[in-house]
DNA sequence: GTATTTTTAGAGTAATTACTCTAGAGTGTC
DNA sequence: GACACTCTAGAGTAATTACTCTAAAAATAC
């Protein structure tokens, strides 16, 4: 791997291990075996390692929230689109914890932000469209732009909710099944929602991404 | 006001504004025209300081979440809830923004936030429980402990959506509406849910929380 | 009024951090 | 072998930051 590559990489891996705030750049470098001076050769600042680490993730959102070409929705889509999103927001989640003051200290970032967030909403926006078109939610009830604000919202601050309140120790890691939990949480947003005809169908899949989280009785 | 309220009442006010990270305790003491080592008099550090800010925040939360004495669930309580516990969370907004980064350098604070987070939301889910009992929610769909469960991560993370994805500008400041949408957005988990009996009345109290967000089309 | 305690100022410090600068090593070209 | 270009090491720095220390002022007690 070009040393380019290797310090994002290693910057991502130590920025979601132990929050962006508490890496330095020194760290980096050291933590590659390589000196200050060179990490800055490729790039100007800690700014850019942050701005490139973005771009990725920007990319990766918006790939996986892109409609299905040519036919309409199924049943499984959304709850694909759910787990594959999940999992790059794990994968960059130094971001979603940041996000703020990320934003605060860096303009440039802030205004590519905005856009990009308003753009995955809308993406959001067109499955509900999809599945309330495909007859799977009632028409009635189902509001596209509202249940899209609040599943953006929702995996937005699942995992932080997983570090904050259900691990006990920084130590312990979080398992799959607490992921999964999080793509239940969006999905029973629809419980109310479902036509007659889907219902069946749906209510079994959800109960396949029901997982209890581990809150010891104290 | 004693020196020591002082102190904490500019802490909560210079957090809120710039972000803990970057209100160092000599700012704080700049701001009062004090020199550090008074402030030092009064907390042993910063640490200290934002502990104290978070027993603030969690007993204001407690007490609003706390069931009415003697009598059922009305249809006006969840949204009286709602509305006093996001007054709430802005008036502590850099806790919510922050909050991973200071309970991973805090063990004492995380240890204090893990059974606040839980309490807190099996205060939710008792209300809820409420609003099913009194058949306003459908038994048959509406599950406590998951509308809890997304309340509690909806309302934390509003402040931080309209921050990061609405505001165009960080000199902008949020508007009442923006602040009444977001309760909205919990309030419209309820649409699919909602007995025949309580329907109209609920959805016309809904209606007036709607507002739309100031998204330019971009 | 004096003794005691509480509160305050302000200079100072050790540690950290993002970043710079210079010089040299490696690699390829002719 | 000379030259150019890319890459890397590592010492160094200016600024910042959380916090300490000493001494004096202010409040309180008796």
């Amino acid at each position: 791997m070009k040393t380019r590559d290797r310090i994002l990489h290693a910057s991502l891996q130590l920025f979601n291990e132990q929050g962006e705030r508490s890496v330095t750049t020194n760290h980096i470098a050291a933590h590659l075996g390589m000196s200050p001076g060179n990490l800055y050769y490729h790039f100007r600042n800690k700014q850019q390692i942050i701005a490139e680490l973005f771009e990725g993730y920007a990319t990766e959102v918006e790939q996986n929230l892109a409609l299905p070409q040519g036919r309409a929705l199924d049943l499984d889509d959304k709850a694909r689109y759910l787990e594959a999103v999940a999992e790059v927001m794990w994968r960059y989640r130094f971001l979603l914890r940041d996000l703020e003051h990320l934003l605060a200290s860096d303009a440039a970032l802030a205004a590519r932000y905005r856009p990009f967030s308003r753009k995955a909403l809308q993406a959001i926006e067109a499955i509900f469209q999809g599945t309330i078109d495909a007859g799977i939610l009632d028409a009635r009830y189902a509001d596209a732009s509202v249940l899209a604000l609040n599943s953006w919202l929702l995996m937005n601050s699942w995992v932080s909710f997983l570090c904050t309140t259900v691990l006990n120790d920084p130590q312990d890691s979080l398992t799959p099944q607490m992921l999964q939990r999080g793509v239940y949480q969006v999905l029973a947003q629809e419980m109310g929602l479902l036509s007659e005809a889907a219902r069946p169908r749906v209510e079994v899949m959800l109960q396949a991404f029901y997982a209890d989280l581990p809150v010891d009785p104290s």
